[in-house]
DNA sequence: GGATAGATAGAAGTGATTTCTATCTATCAT
DNA sequence: ATGATAGATAGAAATCACTTCTATCTATCC
């Protein structure tokens, strides 16, 4: 993800592009992996210098609402945020290694045939789902994670 | 669920069948809705008489552990727990109403070759998914919520 | 090169959840 | 049944993630 096109994605969604969604956005998409608000702060701190914690919360969650980044998941709750590189617009569900936080988007793993099961049992009509899916990736087996 | 087998639940998992773990689970057995550890605890302070924010929480993070109770997500983050009714041992997931929290059961939907195709893609090994299912159940389709 | 709406820093606040400690009770062995 | 004990609970206090507030700054538009 190049910075014209996330400085384009912002003004599309009437955000004004500023050095810190830059960089906010740009980490995450160069380390390919998810990170509190907390660790993207620490991280961006030596380069932007001054950088609030409310600033940073409020700039992941804007780039989360357009589409550039995702929300990620752990058992314990904690909520960390990636870089989302599905195509715009397509249904789609992320794939997070559990050993070092990487990050892959994969298809939709819902078929509509099962939908159509859940509904006719339940009497539900179904609005939606949440999905992540876990692994470890290559690199994470490799070191016997 | 009747108390009996709740109760041979707790003494399996090594938990000491007490009042109020048999009420909480009792009442989201009884109610089929997902509710927050407050609502948990104003709904069963008038038959307990006293009962602790940290024992409530306690407890429903304990029945959780058992498999008694799911822990449900909202897009607020607001966890909530509600009985589980799926065969113990059984990969299942839930289906949630949006409009008044009652939730079902329903079966996995995550195909094994699906789960093939990602791992070829991505060298990740998929080891687990989180999944919930949202829809509006048929008394809240009526009442066109 | 202003004007202005939106963005940011930092302090303070909020609220969900946890920790701590003293007291209580379910359970097990008499 | 009864006493011992490990585990459970109440309530106060602490913690921690996250948000609000307000004054200051800046990207953008003219």
């Amino acid at each position: 993800m190049s910075p014209e096109s996330v400085a384009e994605t912002l003004r599309n969604q009437g955000l004004k592009v500023t050095p810190r969604r830059l960089a906010a956005a740009r980490l995450l998409f160069e380390s390919g992996r998810a990170m509190t608000p907390e660790e993207v702060r620490e991280r961006l701190r030596p380069a932007l210098g001054r950088l609030g914690l409310p600033t940073t919360y409020r700039i992941l969650d804007e780039l989360a609402g357009t589409g550039l980044l995702t929300r990620v998941e752990r058992d314990d709750r904690v909520l960390s945020y990636a870089a989302c590189r599905a195509e715009p617009g397509r249904h789609h569900h992320h794939l997070v290694c559990t050993g070092c936080g990487r990050v892959e988007v994969v298809g939709c793993a819902f078929p509509a045939s099962q939908r159509r099961d859940i509904e006719r049992r339940t009497g539900f009509r179904v609005t939606g789902h949440r999905m992540q899916v876990e692994g470890l990736c290559g690199d994470c087996r490799r070191r016997g994670r």
